[in-house]
DNA sequence: AGCATCTTTGCACTTTCGGCAAGTTCTGCT
DNA sequence: AGCAGAACTTGCCGAAAGTGCAAAGATGCT
């Protein structure tokens, strides 16, 4: 038990960031005073800003609570599996929310998938979730040192790496022409990582 | 030649940018006005205001315009050698200024030092930071694009993760302790990427 | 020189941002 | 229970940021 105050500060929060969601998939990032999004999660405006500093960073908060949760779940994966293995495990536990291609019960989960294509649609907020990447890391980080008992550049590097595939793949996702499934493009994500980005079609 | 228009504005640019910096360095990041930013540089706040959306754009700018250095100078590396190789060459020539370790005649440029610094310093640039390169990924993606002929994920993939990674070296660079010489850790970073980011101690 | 185009600038106005203090709700302890 | 103290919410206020618009100033072209 968190106690109740603890209990409700984090449902705010996740108010707050639903909220900022939904009033920005409906009427556009520009046209969302954060006033409004105060007044959808039933707090007041200054509330709000005790919250979040910026629209952005209450639209972001929904993915960067995903990372953490992965994070989370990486910490949770079997000492003695790879990090890598692990790392995909947490990733399809916590990331790949009822997508096609294997065989989870889960919903899909249209609320996320509402922010995460407003990710892609507004320019201005991919710039926010760059930056809401970069306040994660550092957990992120402390998961993989935990791990692997590495110190100094290497679990940073997993983690900047790790953090900016993520945004990578749904971002392709978006856009892929034809459409490709997520679990596809995360897949093909790692395995290039995992292989040491190898040049395609070395030049005839 | 581009015009004495094109050339003015981006003197402007560069010399709002370094003001940036400048003040910010002296002042600490709080107690900056874009005011006095545009002072500094000589022009209008409403003419700062037509660069750059805010104080921590400016900032970032000069990192930005480095990376997109490095971007064109993948352009220009010979198209036989391999993408890796090339990325390291420009890496050198643009991102080492001056740095010990090779033998370069480069002074050092202390503005440079001072910019990159302030990124580890305050941490409301380090958002600031990971904005902006999300801005020259597309950037730098369509360098890797045009270079190795791919489309689609990889292209975008390596930009990300270079990206990343130039920012987790800078950082790395300034909180290793003890201290280790920049070149070191990007040859280490790059090692490590290339190679897979194998786990190191494999568990017992 | 003279006209078209782009840039800078000032001005008015809205919104954001952050500190402060009063009021309200939780927590821990007796 | 009941109470003291900590934590959270809220309104208020001034400073700063951000935006649209039109006049004034530069530059490019013929």
């Amino acid at each position: 038990m968190d106690g109740l105050r603890e209990k409700k500060k984090r449902e705010t929060r996740i108010a707050l960031s639903w909220a900022a969601v939904r009033l920005t998939v409906e009427r556009g990032y520009q046209n969302v005073r954060i006033e409004d999004i105060a007044a959808e999660a039933g707090v007041s405006l200054r509330t709000f800003r005790n919250y979040f500093a910026s629209k952005g960073e209450a639209i972001a908060a929904r993915q960067v609570d995903r990372i953490a949760a992965i994070a989370d779940g990486l910490r949770s994966r079997p000492a003695e599996e790879p990090l890598w293995v692990a790392i995909r495990a947490a990733l399809e536990k916590h990331y790949l929310l009822g997508q096609p291609g294997q065989g989870t019960a889960q919903p899909p989960d249209e609320r996320w998938l509402a922010g995460v294509r407003l990710m892609g649609t507004e320019p201005a907020l991919r710039g926010e979730l760059a930056k809401a990447h970069a306040q994660v890391q550092e957990y992120f980080a402390q998961a993989v040192a935990d791990r692997t008992g590495a110190t100094g550049l290497y679990p940073r590097l997993v983690a900047a790496v790790f953090s900016s595939t993520i945004a990578t793949v749904s971002e392709e996702w978006q856009s892929a022409d034809p459409p490709r499934p997520l679990d596809a493009l995360l897949d093909e994500a790692l395995d290039l990582l995992t292989t040491g980005l190898p040049e395609p079609h070395p030049r005839t």
